[in-house]
DNA sequence: CCCTCCCCTGGAAACGATTCCATGCGCTTT
DNA sequence: AAAGCGCATGGAATCGTTTCCAGGGGAGGG
């Protein structure tokens, strides 16, 4: 009645009489075994509440059969969507996931990866946010690495799959301008020294492009945090009541500018038009709904894991895998009307 | 220069010049070692990147080091926000987390249970979906379990953690009969037939303390999916244009009455009250923000994970862990006003 | 000066699986 | 009928650790 521990492979051919090597073969689906005995060996397992030792084997096999997620918070709408491709695809290739979040710190990011390498994953995925020479170690003692929605300057080498946030955020400053506004705030720039990331450097050259004047006091650095968010909406709002246009460079920011107009009872799209990128669940019960660029966040996460884990082959030629964007057109966003003065802001 | 395999304990110690036994100590920090011996053998495993693999001392310990984390979907904020609360914790008591998601589906829940088992992990987080007999059979077989959030009928035995779910609907019906409203929907209850909910109780019992009358067309059964939830919202205000608040129990009903009442043009709350349980980000954003019961799923997370691990001894008794909600009032719920002829619903 | 005790240390046996290799048997082929 | 082939099977080595046990040597006390 109480077994004492559980049971191993050892018992179970003790138990079908036949040798250990038959009931790995049993389980493990290589080699041939004759029929009868394959019957006595599953009913003996059954009897003893056999489940194979994924140690053992692991230890035999050299690979663990499983794989590591590193994201910056699984709180996070995208992140979690990212999560869920993973599990998805790692699902039907028969791996499990180890997952966890770095919160954005490069030593913690570090141990996790430390604790992967460890734990002798198959692979590992992640929103790096941390030092390349840590991955650059990793890379060399641990299986494979691919990078999800970021890639680390100087680890081109890495595979990875991207969302065209390029294309995405110069359709919603096509977007935006051809609705007549001239003066757009842009939320999610770099902090000023660091290199602009790819979504600033579109929204800067896309107006370049449309003969659109860029006006340094409108590209606000914050970084993606709910505190500095707001902060930096706030302070574009109360500061520039001339801005007829808010882009958000991610759904946090988005969200603060939404909050900040309302709280300095800005009409949207009327007094000003807000967009962003990422589209969350929540921009389609704002009122009014929100316009945003759509990432394909599971998509990402799946096609990353079958780089990981099926096409590795295929793995690190021809760049980074890029997955198109598409514009949500919502009502957050109106045609430029005639300067209106706002209400008391100031 | 290319190194053909991982370096093994067995290299490291070759490399120092002293027995496995003696790295072996060094890494796991038992028993005692040299000063001057366990620098050469840090020196010697620096050089040779050595790693110690889990997997190893995963078969000897019979442990393998990270437990299991089953969601039903790890895009919903409030497991999203759970995971997260198990992370935290178990990273600080050292241990890794596999994550994954069952979709509600008891045979996918069996599967990964199964996976879990033969991964050997050394106990189990799950918000149960599925069949008592599968988890009966793990828990007989696997290390230990504890239920989050949610508990499986028959199964008492097993520890958990849970919200206080019952006590936060309490509160939303008190407050929405304090406002005045009587004829009251609630969105989420159990399909006929099937045993009601812990909320669904809660409405009932709390109205009837209060002496106001269940109308038993106002109380609908929804499965907690996007269309389901939509369908029962559409259906309940459309069919009765007489209620005057809507109490939705989980955020995925709360965002089909926000959607509906919308698509209806009723106003918030002139028209209609509405309340949900769950206090997820979008709550805030909406127009008006919605009040909500907030549950503290990264507080069930962390216990749960601490009861799991550290509180071994304590475990199962005294029953569920039960962590309380609290009624975040903001502006979505009204005070009920003459009755006034709805705009051509019907 | 010798005996003890303790601290370091290395050898070797697990842990639970996979897998190579050898063996025995029944059947086909020449 | 003998040889050969292939399938089914068991034995044993192996994967990378931990840990028990025993041995060697230095220090301190008698």
């Amino acid at each position: 009645m109480a077994e004492r521990r559980t049971a191993t492979i050892k018992d179970v051919a003790a138990a079908a009489g036949v040798g250990i090597a038959t009931v790995s073969r049993v389980f493990s689906g290589t080699g041939s075994v004759g029929a009868a005995t394959r019957e006595r060996v599953l009913a003996a397992a059954r009897e003893l509440d056999y489940r194979p030792s994924a140690l053992g084997r692991g230890l035999k096999t050299r690979r663990s059969g499983g794989i590591g997620l590193i994201v910056p918070d699984v709180t996070d709408p995208f992140c979690a969507e990212l999560v869920a491709g993973v599990l998805a695809c790692a699902r039907t290739l028969g791996e499990h996931v180890i997952v966890d979040a770095a919160h954005g710190d490069p030593a913690r990011e570090a141990e996790i990866l430390d604790r992967l390498v460890e734990q002798r994953v198959d692979g590992v995925i992640a929103l790096p946010a941390g030092r390349a020479a840590d991955w650059r170690a990793a890379a060399r003692v641990c299986s494979s690495v691919v990078f999800a929605d970021r890639v680390l300057p100087g680890l081109e080498e890495v595979p990875s799959v991207l969302a065209d946030d390029a294309g995405g955020v110069r359709s919603l400053v096509e977007y935006l301008v051809g609705l007549g506004h001239r003066r757009i705030g842009f939320l999610g720039a770099a902090a000023a020294g660091a290199a602009p990331g790819v979504r600033e450097r579109a929204f800067r050259d896309t107006l370049g492009q449309l003969r659109v004047p860029v006006d340094e006091d409108l590209v606000v650095a914050a970084r993606p945090a709910r505190d500095a968010a707001y902060a930096a909406a706030a302070g574009l709002l109360q500061r520039r009541a001339d801005v007829t246009a808010v882009l958000a460079a991610g759904h946090l920011l988005g969200e603060a500018a939404v909050l900040v107009a309302r709280e300095l009872d800005l009409r949207v799209p009327a007094d000003v038009s807000i967009a962003m990128v990422d589209d969350v669940a929540w921009a389609e019960l704002c009122d009014p709904p929100l316009t945003a660029v759509a990432r394909p966040a599971r998509d990402i996460g799946y096609r990353a894991c079958e780089l990981l884990l099926r096409d590795r082959a295929r793995r690190g030629r021809g760049g980074p895998v890029v997955l198109p964007t598409e514009l949500v057109v919502r009502g957050s966003c109106g045609a430029l009307r005639a300067a209106r003065p706002r209400p008391g802001v100031r």
